[in-house]
DNA sequence: GATGAATGAGGATTCATTCAT
DNA sequence: TATGAATGAATCCTCATTCAT
């Protein structure tokens, strides 16, 4: 395996970096292809009803290629969020990365949650993605996956906006949040036009109103402090 | 799986509405079986993953029983939903009715949480039914079913809270109200104990804070008017 | 479950123990069928080979229905094997049982293996169970049972006709003495005629070759005592 | 399998047998690489369930590669037989080969079985070669070649044991021997320790009384005093 | 009504083999 | 040569639903 790599390999002699990827440039379109393919067919039927034939089939490919990119079906829709995870993270940048304890919390959810509704508009297959075959107790692996930073996201940005409150708190805080958001993305999906727009308004005010109090202490002087 | 055995047997012509309802008792007490079968099959396994072979032979009964009283999948879970209904109603009160303007705020979501959320702790199939294989747009039937009907409640009582909001606003407040709602249990329901209890704190707080700068002016007057 | 039976059932009431089997019986047939099917496609492909599907396909059924009746294949050449175990018992009778120690060793061997040849002749299928997939170290189970049985069978004879040997010693033999049988049979299988005559043959020597030295001295008086 | 590879190409005309030589080598490498990876999942697998793919993972290589230098799975098998056989050969010299006539048959077949468990002890991949996926009739190629090559040789190390038995009492008693010498490889290599050793004694026991009364009258007088 | 057998298309996944590069 | 992508039929098995009894 490593001695055929001394064979200086006299047709493209440029692209030195790219020689042991050579190969894998079909291979790396394919990949995108069938995760294409995933986005759309767990946009249309939804991850649990989504079939790797029919992935394979939507992607105009044989079952057995897709299988020699991803073991099972789980493993598909862990790298397509990750993927997605990275492509919101570099489209809309820090959308929910910590922020300025200055920054009017109205204005930072506001930010928020319009770029986050902005990308899964753009990319419905993330909502795809956080709709598994949920049983309360038992999450997928994919799940988790996403949840998991999202949450994490949350949890920091949630920790600069409330920054005397104990991790735990944080953590439940970020759970409630994310819950919402999910919750709200559903409504604002099932919308168009200026309903939708409603909608987006509503999510806002909700994460707003139940935020606000939290941080009021530490931010400004709020005559109504409500801490449970 | 006893009580059949009560049956009188042929001998009592004269009362004919009585043997038609001696039927009727069994198919019933079948139908009872089966959708409290159903409704552990989809708690232990979700709604998509169940198999109506396995909830007939969870209700101990042969397949094609099971399709003597319900024509497919669906029409279990839609029936299920239907007396689930019923039977929150029943149990809980009206829990969910409009209630005097004179309550306050707190006092009257607090209310409809808890009922709710212990409704849903005792039948944790409620949940599960909620939870179909969600796709953004299409909703399945029993979904619909069960979340119409839910829908309709909260917006009486949202009606009786906010009197003078137009009814589009009244049913995208309900929306959300339920989609909070629903994002909260499914957290409420992965926690136990006192994390439980934060978290069911932690839904009203989101849901008053929502509702009350609503109410606001039209209950009573408060000094942080807050509209967006 | 249970009460439905307390109809009296008016259609056949001399039968009363057939009557829980009634619908069984043609369940009871297609298991028949399928095991023949399963006996004819391990013969003719090997146990490893036979599919599944290819055994419902020799039955003329579908999958689903091979499924009804077993959990997988292994449970087929179980089955399959267990039957045949009996089947060999009831029509040759105690080939294998514990013979009189005053039985002339070559009489008590021959016997055996000619009965076992003539069944395994009729029943081809039974050296077919007895091939699995072998890896030496590990046995499948179906394999096990089979040979399990077997091996037992051929303990107690040989504690028969070698009383006092330890019974690790009795089982090493039975082990070696089963595994010449088998070995031979592959031979007389794959022959015919006078050629099969002669292996079948050529078997019994080897056996009796084998076992006569060892039960010598218990049997009767041999010039040529050779315990190892 | 490797002389093709001698074909000179249309470059080179002066030192024709180097440069194709140089290929050779690496190809040699590659193929005793390719064989050494079907060994070590032949016996790790068995060959039935033995993947191309696995073996050229293990490997190291592509599939492909594995294709270039084997048309499929059983000619890799075969030359894997045909190599093992080789290095039985050279490695531990003529175990099978026809012996002095003096030579007492004890010392003889304890030699050939010692010798032949030793092989196969060290190289367990000839036994997996042994046991294809054998349906009685019809037996596989690669395992032909291999059986045919051990039958051959215990022909004729039979023929100097037996000389005046015809061929086909030669040929039987042969497979009858190498039968049962399977059978027995299989009971040794699935013990260990002083239960394996057991078991190759009871192998040689089984040979030697077997063959010893046909060798009788005509190798020596032996009043067959036989102490292992 | 009830039973259990039957269906058959469809699920995920594998694998020997071929092909473009 | 070597690679790795591609194939597609075949694997085992499931399931909603129907049917004969």
């Amino acid at each position: 395996m490593s001695e055929e790599r001394a064979e200086p390999g006299t047709q493209e002699p440029e692209e030195a970096k790219d020689r042991p990827r050579r190969r894998q440039a079909r291979g790396e379109r394919r990949i995108a292809q069938l995760l294409e393919a995933a986005a759309s067919v767990f946009c249309t039927t939804g991850y649990t009803a989504a079939s790797t034939n029919a992935i394979a089939r939507e992607a105009g490919v044989s079952p057995g290629t897709l299988y020699q990119f991803f073991p099972n079906k789980e493993a598909i829709a862990i790298e397509l969020g990750s993927r997605l995870m990275h492509e919101m993270r570099e489209t809309y940048g820090e959308a929910l990365a910590p922020v300025d304890p200055a920054t009017p919390l109205e204005e930072a959810i506001g930010a928020a949650v319009d770029r986050f509704i902005a990308f899964n508009c753009e990319r419905p297959e993330f909502f795809a993605l956080m709709h598994g075959p949920d049983i309360p107790g038992r999450v997928a692996e994919q799940h988790d996956a996403l949840h998991a930073t999202l949450l994490n996201r949350i949890e920091g940005l949630l920790a600069s906006l409330l920054p005397d409150r104990p991790p735990a708190d944080i953590t439940r805080v970020a759970q409630v949040s994310l819950g919402v958001y999910k919750a709200g993305l559903e409504l604002v999906l099932a919308h168009e036009g200026a309903e939708r727009d409603a909608y987006v308004q509503e999510i806002k005010d909700v994460l707003i109103r139940y935020l606000e109090p939290m941080s009021a202490g530490t931010r400004r002087d709020h005559p109504w402090i409500h801490t449970p």
